[in-house]
DNA sequence: ACCTGAACACCGTTCAAGT
DNA sequence: ACCTGAACACCGTTCAAGT
């Protein structure tokens, strides 16, 4: 019971592989799909990895940058359908299938949808979709800066549409911010707020799946009809 | 040197007063001007208030409710420009200078724009802002969907902007991730991601004022031309 | 170059006890 | 009802020292 290792039995843990940046994203990973991104911590995840925090430092800048890196692997997940084979015609529906599925996987992690929200990432998977969405707004005839500017457009729509209604179906706490605010719609005064009142029903309404349809439709027709700043003049 | 009180003499804190919800989000807010969102904690709140942070849980629910009225505080220096009084064929230039103003204040605590993109605040500051939007979409000639649902994304986007503009240019730490993004853009092969490497300079151009016109036309363009999804079928 | 222990300087939230 | 002290259970990050 004193051994201090045993070179043959006892694999429970596999013998503490070496520290890289890549398996240490796998085990964030693995955290964030058992016990939430609040849980993916340097401390915890140090010690996944049974070692010290101050040793993930060596892969990772800080949390942040360790965030981004798990939402970047996320994102592999992300169907880039019919990644190039041509289909003109409908570079809508192809676009509006990518970004759906973007959604769908940011809807399953909401937290990480919160969170690339406010830090974008940088990876391969992320510049894979980027390209996509550029290809395919240029396919729509978007011009230049429409195309790239575009893109910006759309990906933050849809994670913040991810953000908000997959909060609002699964988080525990944070469904109280939601609900205050719908109850502070829905108590807004007819004589002091009447607009908001007249328009209540409205204001809350609409399954996510509608208000992402919406939303999207919104902005790709918005995209194609509002030429760039230096276009004209 | 012992004296326990002084009731006339030694008001450098002016005898502790009351607390209270109001009082405990001016001190907030006092924190925030003066150290950043980060610093405004239930702890250093607290000392600030000279007790212990457990006293202040009476009059608020937790850190994110804490934030949030923060926020609502501060949005009443929106300015909702006009209020009332008619002038209807200007309403999009009405729009876009509350859209603005609203961008503007946010600009001024980047960090706040943070958060307020991931909790909506429900405040009366901010349910003005909402009535002012919504008046000025419908004197626009959006229809009862298309101005609930346009209301959340104008905001959501202009939220969006003031977050991510605000953060690339004050935020000292926040700024490597901007990078990061960028020049993963710039270094993207032209062999991998063609279509990023064809549109770069555009990718990551574009001053926050021509950025903010330009999503604001096309949000209000798309919010226009979209009909909500029942509307027809 | 990589890894570590230990420390520094913080957090949010709860709870039993007081007034 | 409001306020408090004290505790519980955590954080991120740095740094000197080791290998």
């Amino acid at each position: 019971m004193s051994s201090r290792r045993e070179p043959t039995s006892r694999r429970d843990r596999p013998a503490k592989p070496a520290l890289s940046r890549q398996w240490i994203v796998a085990a964030a990973l693995g955290i964030m799909r058992e016990e939430g991104l609040e849980k993916v911590t340097m401390r915890r995840l140090a010690q996944e990895l049974d070692t010290g925090p101050a040793s993930l430092y060596v892969y990772v800048a800080n949390t942040a940058a360790l965030h981004a890196a798990v939402l970047d692997a996320l994102l592999g997940d992300v169907d880039l359908s019919g990644d190039d084979e041509g289909g003109d015609g409908d570079w809508r529906e192809q676009l509006r299938a990518v970004l759906r599925s973007y959604t769908l996987v940011l809807f399953a992690y909401p937290q990480l949808a919160r969170s690339a929200l406010v830090a974008r990432p940088s990876g391969e998977n992320y510049l894979r979709l980027v390209e996509r969405v550029l290809v395919l707004l240029s396919r729509g005839g978007a011009g230049r800066e429409q195309a790239a500017w575009g893109v910006d457009t759309l990906l933050q729509s849809a994670t913040a549409t991810a953000a908000e209604q997959a909060t609002r179906e699964r988080d525990p706490a944070a469904t109280d911010e939601w609900n205050a605010t719908v109850q502070a719609l829905g108590a807004a005064s007819e004589a002091v707020h009447p607009a908001i009142s007249a328009y209540m029903p409205a204001l809350v309404a609409g399954s996510p799946e509608e208000r992402f349809r919406w939303g999207f439709d919104v902005l790709v027709n918005g995209i194609l009809a509002t030429p760039a700043p230096d276009a004209s003049a």
